[in-house]
DNA sequence: CTCTGTGCAAAGGATTTGCACTACG
DNA sequence: CGTAGTGCAAATCCTTTGCACAGAG
């Protein structure tokens, strides 16, 4: 965990931005949610820790992130956006489409997909999201009556 | 195409929801894209063949089709929402983080994943989306340099 | 010391209600 | 006919600007 704040913070300055304290603040509550939050309550988060820091703070510390590549919005359902974290490169996602209840799970094999489409179309792949979607466990009944 | 419609338009009153000619207009509208829009080009285009449909016509059709799982709205870059119809239940994108470019593919071979996973989370799959993240060809350049 | 990053408040969009009317079935 | 679906306009919510100040390097 702390590794990947540190892998984060040094991911910034190595790209020439500059890591202040409310960067910091905002990826550490980033990284201790697990990485999967909307940009509202991880304002909430990061205001136990570090009161000061600005919404829109936020907002630009979560773009700059997206733009380095370790994190990407998704939506969920309708409103405001989630961002995950990249953690390992990759996210996968199982979510329902009445309830949307989403479930997070690891297995991958998608590691030679990777590299098959990157040398195709000449993209320098560096991790993906994975969402399956269908009728969670509780929802496949309620389906059937309508 | 047009079998696409039908197919949509039978799950639409199969599943006990009425086929008006808003909805029919709006379908066809979608599928005549492709299925790759924001809710505000298809209003664009649905208004050119049936100019008295409502734009919260269009954003509740195309709830309504997310409900039966044969649309998905994804975030691509920020603003309006994209939606993208599921025409043999998946979709892949590969997206560059920088310029924000789309290609689509069609490799999958993720049949059998699905199977596994829901399997084993008791979810009835029915479709997926792989979007995987890198830098295109022109991007990557422009990484290094900063 | 310089320039990037920050915070506030107000603007800008996209999407969602509430309610009377129309039309599918 | 009854009810689900529609359309309008106003409301709501998320996100982005503009600008003066503060702090990283």
């Amino acid at each position: 965990m702390t590794t990947q704040l540190t892998h984060i913070s040094e991911l910034i300055q190595t790209q020439g931005y500059r890591l202040t304290a409310a960067r910091e603040a905002i990826i550490t509550a980033l990284v201790q949610t697990g990485g999967h939050v909307s940009a509202d309550e991880l304002v909430e988060i990061v205001h136990q820790a570090a009161p000061q820091v600005g919404r829109m703070t936020v907002y630009r510390t979560l773009d700059l992130l997206c733009e380095l590549g370790c994190l990407r919005p998704v939506y969920q359902g309708t409103g405001a956006a989630h961002y995950i974290l990249f953690a390992d490169g990759h996210h996968h996602h199982l979510v329902c489409r009445l309830c949307e209840k989403v479930v997070e799970f690891d297995e991958c094999l998608l590691r030679e997909l990777e590299e098959r489409i990157g040398r195709r179309f000449n993209f320098a792949i560096e991790g993906h999201l994975l969402e399956l979607y269908g009728l969670c466990g509780d929802c496949q009944g309620r389906d059937a009556v309508g």
